[in-house]
DNA sequence: AAAAAAATGAAAAAAAATTTCATTATTGTG
DNA sequence: CACAATAATGAAATTTTTTTTCATTTTTTT
């Protein structure tokens, strides 16, 4: 039922035309009683109050991700955040897990802001092409890469990053190397692990001789260290996916007194803040998130000027940052 | 200027009542022209669209707070999407930061919520007066202790964190403590402090020799470390008053060859996921943010169903998690 | 206490939304 | 392909809602 001026006037015990110069007129010092209607107005659900146009300002971007503990999604927020700071732009995080419908879900979300930003690994093509079709034209961007992008989609260039690591060992002579991959059906971690193999290949002084599938959590850290011994490898040169995994190798490796760097060498990708306060401080691929958020940014600028329909790739690069876990001894 | 239906007929080219049916019409599949007539009634800002009304569920409460590095701030957001998972609240994460007028978008972001959970440490009873005043009747809670709550405030019992942290040193005869504290303009940590040194101070057989002034960072950590050196303290055990310094004490002392736990023990504050992945274990103080995360939602509950005047205190109890860097040698 | 200013609500006017109904377009059926 | 049935459309009429006018009451100022 549509709430009208009269069932405002009702309930606020003043005449119609007393609600209406109310809720119309803009002022800036609003007495008791006119506080009092604007209350009930807007508990009613009435659309036209002037009293809250003051308050409109920036547009509203909903950031929708499945969060989770550790590092990782404090830097990545923290960079958005960042990079939102002086510009036109709130961002507004929002998770979403164990939700049962989660496309309905993101659509009520993208249709409740004034555009969206997604990182969800595991929606593909057809998820995104369900959100495109029923968001109206609200801009969208992705940030979770998947191999034929829907919306407009702006990551790291993470197959640059497992390339970098691969040259990093190439070019100190490290030949013999590990793979610590993650989900095999990320397509980013997909991404990164596929860098480094392409660069092992092509160059043919470099053997590749482990590869354990992890999950990118701590624990698959652990047990890729127990698989790494059971295969009796003792010297070899690491690339883990993702810090989180690396941390759990290097705790584990610790515990069993295999010396790291002198036994064992491994970088890490994301460079979480806990990269210089381990022991030894864990080279990574640096992925600034600040630069991400800006390059979001300035693609919704050119989203809501012209309407591209076309979804472009942009890749942010990244770099490696050498540290004590792959020092030359 | 007011949107009608005759502008958004204009420009979408068909009838007024045609725009009238398409818009107030439920529908479970809206063709191509009824999709572009809503379309361009929403980009016109049109209130009465049906089409959005199969999108409204849940009560969206923002949780505003000034976000950070760090794995503490994962820790938090997960405990309180965690929460929400299965109710009828979507949480909706927002950082302040650098705002030049953080009182002005606090009560911005609130008004355009169902209600909000504020944590920010730098508001004090002035601020949250004001907000109280500009936000009508939303339920709001804070999640940041002041001495004087202006409104419900669901917080950990940090007095008796530190409290417990001197009682574990005390029951296993480590009577010779430090301590390192928190900023001392935070309220909640001067809360931990308090509980440890009131506790320190009622058992005679124990001896506080040592307090350095810290401000919750990993450089603070580094500065603590060295200022112990300097003082040329040997044995002595320690309360950090968060994980963060504990952190960069623990590296900065494992760079020095001092020992943990042998030489120093330690404990820290809110049981960070680091805290089992470091060498040695972090003994820590464990705050459940899911448990304050349903507290809140509880509240919530209680507080659009009456409405309570008074702002209540309600604090959720922390548990020591007692490891190695704490362990009797 | 009187004058000026502001606020109020009944009634009128204006504007906006909705329904009616005749016409047109689309779909289904033999 | 013709023809009936159904659905969609917009002009006009009707209803509803908002806004303005204006006389009266209340509040503020002097």
């Amino acid at each position: 039922m549509k709430v009208t001026l009269k069932k405002i006037a009702e309930k606020s015990n003043v005449s119609i035309p007393t609600v209406c110069r109310i809720l119309k007129r803009k002022k800036n010092i609003y007495n008791e009683k006119e506080l009092r209607v604007i209350k009930i107005a807007t508990s009613l659900g009435y659309p036209y109050i002037e009293y809250y146009n003051q308050f409109k300002s920036a547009q509203k971007i909903a950031i929708i991700l499945k969060l989770g503990t550790g590092e990782f999604y404090s830097s990545l927020l923290n960079g958005f955040i960042e990079a939102s700071t002086n510009t036109n732009y709130q961002f507004n995080i929002i998770s979403i897990v164990k939700e049962k419908k989660p496309v309905q879900k993101v659509i009520e979300i993208v249709n409740q802001h004034d555009g969206a930003c997604i990182f969800l690994t595991e929606f593909k093509e057809k998820e995104y092409t369900q959100i495109k079709k029923n968001t109206l034209n609200k801009p969208i961007i992705s940030i979770a890469p998947i191999p034929n992008p829907v919306f407009n989609t702006i990551t790291f260039d993470s197959y640059r990053g497992g390339f970098l690591a691969a040259k990093f060992y190439f070019e100190n002579g490290f030949n013999n190397v590990g793979l610590i991959c993650g989900p095999n059906d990320n397509t980013e971690a997909n991404n990164r692990k596929n860098g480094f193999i392409d660069f092992v290949n092509s160059n043919k002084s470099m053997n590749l001789s482990w590869i354990y599938n992890g999950d990118y959590s701590v624990e698959s850290g652990h047990a890729a260290f127990n698989d790494l011994i059971e295969n009796k490898i003792k010297r070899i040169n690491l690339f883990s996916c993702n810090d989180a995994m690396a941390i759990g190798f290097i705790k584990e490796a610790s515990e069993k007194n295999i010396k790291i760097p002198k036994e064992i060498k491994i970088t890490g990708y994301d460079n979480l803040p806990i990269c210089v306060n381990m022991t030894p401080t864990l080279s990574s691929i640096k992925t600034n998130y600040k630069k991400l958020g800006k390059q979001v940014i300035f693609t919704f600028d050119n989203l809501s000027n012209k309407s591209l329909t076309e979804s472009t790739l942009s890749l942010i690069p990244v770099e490696l940052i050498s540290r004590d876990s792959t020092k030359k001894l």
